[in-house]
DNA sequence: GCGACGCTGTAGCGTTGCTACATGGATCCG
DNA sequence: CGGATCCATGTAGCAACGCTACAGCGTCGC
């Protein structure tokens, strides 16, 4: 019963595939599909099945699958309790997180840890759809991910840390006739044009709930994801739109304004596979995540 | 982080040196030896540290070694839990009891677990000290131990499952004027030549306390710890001893009376590391011998 | 001080686990 | 309906790992 394979197993349960799992263990197929098959000799069941042109895992796939975390938290366990012993426990840290929040927090962090003798963090930005965040945790030590505010959750794989939860504004043009307005009912922009993103991103049914409470549709005229591209075009005067308020509060291209009469705002959180959360490094450098999350929204307001 | 490296280190912590650690696990001591130093690479500090010809675990090795217990438990509990989706979980179960714990139950467990299908169990008696009784652990699953009546207990490595409380009768030859008395007062036994256990064993200390509460100290004629050799030279008309009653309650050399006024027993237990707890074929095994052990005690005396 | 014991290095060998490549289904699209 | 594509899985070969056997060295006991 190797510890590894049991990684491996599980990982193409939560990547979906051998081939996908083998990119994230840093392996070629074979390779993996080779370990799940020493696994179902060891244990003399079958683990896999095929489904179509993939597989996917048994029943007794899938308890081994979710044993496998716990195996891997007590070896972390294991690692942390003499890394505790140690006078200057160190070591990197891979973290991730979509663009915004990257643009947000990763500096930050990034001068905050610079000061941690031994501890070395990997930044990347990853924007991937809803569902594949906890995926990330696979590849990734601490994943900031966002969620609309009431959504389901995670699972319990990932332990997960709030972050900030960042209100979502209307961004106006600096010369626009709202734009000096302390804030802004849904009914005050039944006559705007809007800059939305794409159906299904967490933003979108903000703006359904503010033209419901208007009394009208909001006119769409432009769908764009990414939000720099959102501000460049309201800045340019093309319509206003929905801007987390942290991230873009000091653009200059935009102005924000609080929206009233509608609950809108986004959940920042970190995502950390529960295995990785022993690591007293990534410990660390997760608190220093919240901390200068908490600075962030110390101030109750600013923009 | 081999968690069989691991085991090793806890091995040779529990076993207290290389190459007794080596023995337990089918190794050579060289190999030992290797496994320790490969995992003190790994951690980047000390976990041994020489100590006169022979080694001991430094504070490092020991969080490790604790730590260790853990892995091993979350590595069987995966094993388990698709153990539990077969239809007939079976396996080979090591069970180990000092010398009449062997007696008394070996037999009748054997007996019971022919019925089990899949299920092998293989006996062997180990005497030893008290204190080496949580050390066959390491190499075998279920251990019978036995203990004083109000004694320390065996430690958080391992699981214990309380089989039988066995009072120690006085056994008599059986002309012997006093055996046909219901119950024997110490005071009654005053004048009669003892067959005792060597000095540090369980049962010596009851003597003591016979002589005690009799007010004058036991004449020891002969210092016997096999059971059946001290039963032998009782029925052959050579002094009184005290003999567990279950255990030899049938035999026909000696008679056993009840002995008043003085608690004397021995706690009969079974002593499961905590990893191999978690087989489902051990937790079978461990229930029928619970089983026995209840049916043995439930007649309230007998002999 | 000599023998025995216990741990640790080294050489050598068998085994394991990986990559590269080829094969066989299943799906998608023209 | 057939070719292209994707995915999983076998096979061969090679590198690396972990073991045993043996020698060396420090420590303890008579």
């Amino acid at each position: 019963m190797d510890p590894r394979a049991l990684q491996t197993l599980r990982a193409v349960g939560t990547q979906g595939g051998v081939t996908a799992a083998a990119h994230v263990l840093h392996l070629t197929p074979s390779a993996v599909s080779q370990q799940v098959h020493q696994l179902e000799r060891s244990v003399g069941v079958p683990l896999t099945e095929r489904v179509g042109r993939g597989v996917r895992l048994t029943a007794a796939g899938q308890a081994l699958s979710e044993a496998a975390v716990d195996v891997a938290v007590a070896l972390e366990r294991a690692s942390a309790a003499v890394d505790r012993l140690r006078e200057r426990p160190g070591g990197t840290v891979r973290v991730s997180a979509f663009a915004s929040g990257a643009q947000l927090l990763l500096p930050g962090l990034l001068e905050r840890t610079r000061a941690l003798p031994d501890v070395r963090v990997e930044c990347s930005d990853d924007d991937v759809p809803q569902a594949q965040f906890v995926g990330l945790t696979d590849e990734i030590d601490v994943v900031v991910a966002h969620r609309p505010d009431g959504s389901p959750g995670w699972g319990r794989d990932v332990v997960v840390r709030h972050l900030l939860r960042e209100p979502l504004d209307v961004a106006l043009a600096p010369d626009h006739p709202l734009a000096r307005r302390d804030e802004l009912e849904p009914q005050d922009l039944a006559d705007e044009d809007w800059v939305a993103v794409r159906a299904g991103f967490p933003v979108a049914h903000v703006l359904t709930a503010v033209g419901a409470r208007a009394g009208s549709e909001p006119r769409v005229r432009h769908r764009i994801n990414d939000f720099h591209v959102a501000a460049a075009l309201v800045g340019a005067g093309h319509g206003v739109t929905l801007l987390p308020r942290y991230t873009f509060g000091a653009d200059p291209r935009v102005r924000l304004v609080p929206l009233a009469g509608v609950r809108a705002g986004r959940l920042v959180e970190a995502l950390v596979r529960r295995d990785k959360a022993e690591r007293v490094v990534v410990q660390r450098v997760l608190s220093e995540l919240e901390a200068l999350a908490s600075r962030i929204t110390a101030p109750p307001a600013r923009g």
